[in-house]
DNA sequence: ACAGATCTATGCGCGCTGCATATACCTGGG
DNA sequence: CCCAGGTATATGCAGCGCGCATAGATCTGT
């Protein structure tokens, strides 16, 4: 395996992830967020293991969202221990605010591709994503920032990874 | 511009940070020790822009790093004022070890690219970074977990990139 | 020689974290 | 029916790293 190629892969990842910081667009908060928005009504224990962290962290973001009424949290019909959380208006904003951020800062690292540079790099990351995601709980970690309408409708090569199949789900 | 390729590459980058961050081998301590290692002598000044921390931040940052006796700090000859940072022999070590992180948990990742796959990536991702980095200053900051000796012999698109020029350089 | 710039260092308060624990609730075995 | 063990949320606590504001030392140009 070449060296260099890992040095680009990973200076490529620091760049994307430091221009989404610039932009307010990575980690924490807005992983919450997009999280939420993608899966209303999920506890606070499925927030947490989608975004790595512990519970504890997870239960004072979600306070910090609700203080920011971003967030609601209700009390679940059927199982009145966990909390189901839902975006208010205001956290869909939020969210679709994110997602714009996010589109312009990568698209502004993208845009500068040639049409050919673009097609191998979309090949060769969903043959990378595809291979390094064998579990569904990886998937929602690896996706917890994606804007997941522009990629559901054309496949998404992490969920298929997920799935175990080789292309398309388990047949 | 595609939007699947935007979610793509945030996802990807996304998975390279979360590997690296579970190998203990991303940010702050690390990148500072990286950046001192390949870089003897230079100023907490310097330091601190490379890894876009605020300058008291890296002043305690250091703090902890001779502490650990894993980096010297002694003051320049020429000007007073500044300090002039160098690793400890176990410093070095640590260099070399978190080097071998994260080599190892971006092969493992890398690892699954068919060969194909692998040149098309190297090539999209040189033309991304040569792309995106305009100044010096944005080359330190995007390779400041690089192994630079796995990278410079055959050319750092990243620098070649911020020296303005097309290809190599400035005529 | 003095003013302003530059570099390092520190006091202070803040925000986020994980650990340990408390409380509430569900589930299954007797 | 009741109780033990598991699960989910919430909170007290202490620690860490951060940035801001500022102090003190040193350089530079006029």
């Amino acid at each position: 395996m070449d060296d260099k190629l890992l040095n680009l892969l990973g200076a490529a990842a620091l760049l994307v992830h430091d221009r989404l910081a610039e932009a307010e667009a990575a980690e924490s908060d807005a992983a919450a967020i997009v999280c939420i928005g993608c899966h209303p009504g999920e506890s606070i224990e499925e927030v947490s293991r989608a975004l790595g962290r512990s519970h504890s962290a997870t239960v004072r973001l979600v306070d910090r969202l609700v203080h920011e009424r971003l967030v609601r949290r209700r009390r679940s019909a059927t199982d009145r221990r966990t909390a189901t959380l839902h975006l208010t208006a205001a956290g869909r904003r939020r969210h679709e605010r994110l997602i714009e951020r996010r589109r312009s800062a990568i698209g502004a690292l993208a845009s500068e591709l040639s049409p050919r540079a673009a097609s191998d790099l979309e090949r060769s990351l969903t043959a990378l994503l595809r291979a390094a995601t064998n579990t569904p709980e990886a998937a929602r970690r690896t996706c917890r920032l994606c804007a997941e309408s522009d990629c559901r409708p054309s496949g998404c090569p992490v969920e298929q990874g997920a799935s175990g199949g080789a292309a398309n789900g388990p047949r």
